[in-house]
DNA sequence: TTTTGTGAATCGGTTCACAGCC
DNA sequence: GGCTGTGAACCGATTCACAAAA
C-alpha cells in the first residue's frame, strides 16, 4: 500500500467499511479529548481504551485510512485529529437546519457537539406560527412556509426532522424536493426517500427497548441458573465495548 | 425446532442474535400501527416494507422467536404484537430514572414512545437545586441526593443519563452503585461500569458525522465520476433499510 | 397457489497473531 | 523491545433459493 504520499492519500478511498466509518467520530472524540490535554502521542492501545473498543479493531480501522502511525512509538494526536476530520468531512462547514423545535428540538439546537465539529444550525423551522420568531438557542424559529427558501438560500443538503412521528414524511418530502440528500430522523416512523438519499435515524425508545430485552434475561438467568457454576452466568467477552457503535450502519442510498 | 408448545416458548431462547434483538422494536411498532388500523393480517412482504427491512432478514428474525407465522396467509398481527413484546419484555412495568433535566432529559420525560411500551418514568433527578420541584412532563425535578433512595424506593434498574459529558460517570457510578443495571447513555462520553451492567449509548453529533461523510463523497463523485458510465454512479444494493438499525448493537456484558 | 421457515452460500466485520519497522 | 500494520482465520449476520405447509 501507500504507492505514494501525495497530498490526496493516493490509492487508498475505495471504500472505507461502514463500520469504521461509525467509529471514526468515536476516535475523533477521544483524541479531540487527548488533544486539550495536550497529550501529543498515543497508543493503539490507549486510544482504544479512551474510545471504548479494542486496539486491533482500532489499528485495523486506521489501516483503512492510510499508515499514520509510528511503529514502536505510536500515532500523532494532532495530525489523526486532522485526517480523521478531514475523512469525515468535517473540515468543512455544513449548514444543518433543524425541523421541529419541541422539546428535542430544542436540545439539538443546543447541543454544543454539533458546533464544534463543523455543523453550523443555519436554521430552525416549526410549523406553529407562534413560534415564529421565537429565539432557541439564539436562532430564530422560522415558519415551515419558508422551508425551501431557506434551504436553497443557504445551501443547505443536511435535514434534522424532529417533529411528531405525523408530519415527518411530509417535511422529509419537502426537504428532499429542496435539495437536502441526507436526513437525520428522530421521529419514530421509516421515511421514504428517493434513491440519491440517505437516511439515518436515531430512536429514543428502541434503545430501552433492546436494554429491557437484556434486563428481562438478567433477572431471569438469576433463577434459571441451573447450569455451571457461579452465580455470574455467562462470562461473554471482553470488558469495553460501548452500546450501538458496533454498528453495521447500513447507509442504504435508500 | 418447537417441540412443544407449552407457555414458555419451549426449546428456543438459547440466544436471539443481537442483530434480531435490535430490529425487534422496529417490527413492533409497525405492528403496532397496524393494530391500530385493525389489520388482522400481514404478509411477510407487507410488514417488512413497513418496517423498513427486506423480508427474507424479517422471517428470520421471526423465525428465532418460533413459528409464529401461517403459510400461505401470513403473520397475525395482535399475536406478533404481544410475541414481540413478551420477548422483549415489555409486558411488564419498567421503571426509569433519567438523570439531567436539561432540553433533552424533558424531551425524554415527555417522550410518548415509552409510556406507550412499558417504561414509566418513576423520577427525573437534576443536581441544580433550582430545578428541585419544578415540574417537567407532570413529574416534579428531585434532587440528585435523592438518587440513591429513589432508586431504591422504586426498584429502578434502568437509568437514562442525559447530563452533560462531565458529570455522566460519576452519575452512573451512583446509579450502579444504587442497583441500576441497564443505563442509557446520552452524554457524549464512554461510560466504564462493572461487569453485568449493560450500557448503550445514543450520541447526536455520531450520527451526524456519519452524514456528512457520505454527503462529502456525494459531492466528490458528481466531479470524479470519470469510471463507468452513466451520472448515476455507485448504484449499491436495494431500496429500504434505514438508518443505524442494521446494528450489531454490541451488548457486552460491559 | 401463496407465503412461511430454513438450510446453504455469501458477505462483511472482528479477532488473532506475527512480520515489519521504529 | 515496543508498537504498528495486515494477512489469515474466524464468526456472525444477510441473502438466496427452495421445500414444506396451508
Amino acid at each position: 500500500m501507500a504507492t505514494g504520499r501525495t497530498h490526496r492519500p493516493a490509492t487508498r478511498s475505495r471504500g472505507i467499511p461502514e463500520a469504521t466509518v461509525a467509529r471514526l467520530p468515536l476516535y475523533l472524540r477521544a483524541l479531540t479529548a487527548l488533544s486539550e490535554r495536550s497529550v501529543p502521542t498515543v497508543s493503539s492501545e490507549e486510544l482504544a481504551a479512551a474510545a471504548g473498543v479494542n486496539s486491533a479493531k482500532l489499528r485495523k480501522d486506521f489501516s483503512y485510512l492510510g499508515s499514520y502511525g509510528t511503529r514502536g512509538v505510536g500515532y500523532d494526536v494532532e495530525y489523526l485529529v486532522y485526517q480523521i476530520s478531514r475523512e469525515l468531512g468535517l473540515t468543512q462547514d455544513w449548514p444543518v437546519v433543524i425541523v421541529g423545535i419541541g422539546n428535542l428540538g430544542a436540545a439539538l439546537a443546543n447541543y454544543g457537539g454539533f458546533a464544534s465539529r463543523g455543523f453550523r444550525v443555519a436554521a430552525l423551522i416549526d410549523a406553529d406560527p407562534a413560534m415564529a420568531g421565537k429565539p432557541v438557542a439564539g436562532i430564530p424559529v422560522q415558519h415551515t412556509d419558508e422551508l425551501e427558501k431557506i434551504i436553497k438560500d443557504n445551501g443547505v443538503s443536511i435535514g434534522v426532522i424532529a417533529t411528531p412521528a405525523g408530519a415527518a414524511q411530509q417535511v422529509c418530502d419537502r426537504l428532499v424536493a429542496a435539495g437536502v440528500t441526507s436526513i437525520l430522523n428522530f421521529a419514530p416512523t421509516v421515511l421514504s426517500v428517493p434513491d440519491g438519499v440517505d437516511v439515518r435515524k436515531v430512536d429514543l425508545s428502541i434503545e430501552l427497548q433492546i436494554l429491557a430485552f437484556h434486563e428481562q434475561r438478567k433477572a431471569g438467568e438469576e433463577t434459571a441458573a441451573g447450569d455451571g457454576a457461579q452465580p455470574a452466568a455467562r462470562t461473554r467477552g471482553d470488558s469495553a465495548d460501548q452500546g450501538p457503535d458496533g454498528d453495521v450502519p447500513a447507509v442504504m442510498p435508500a
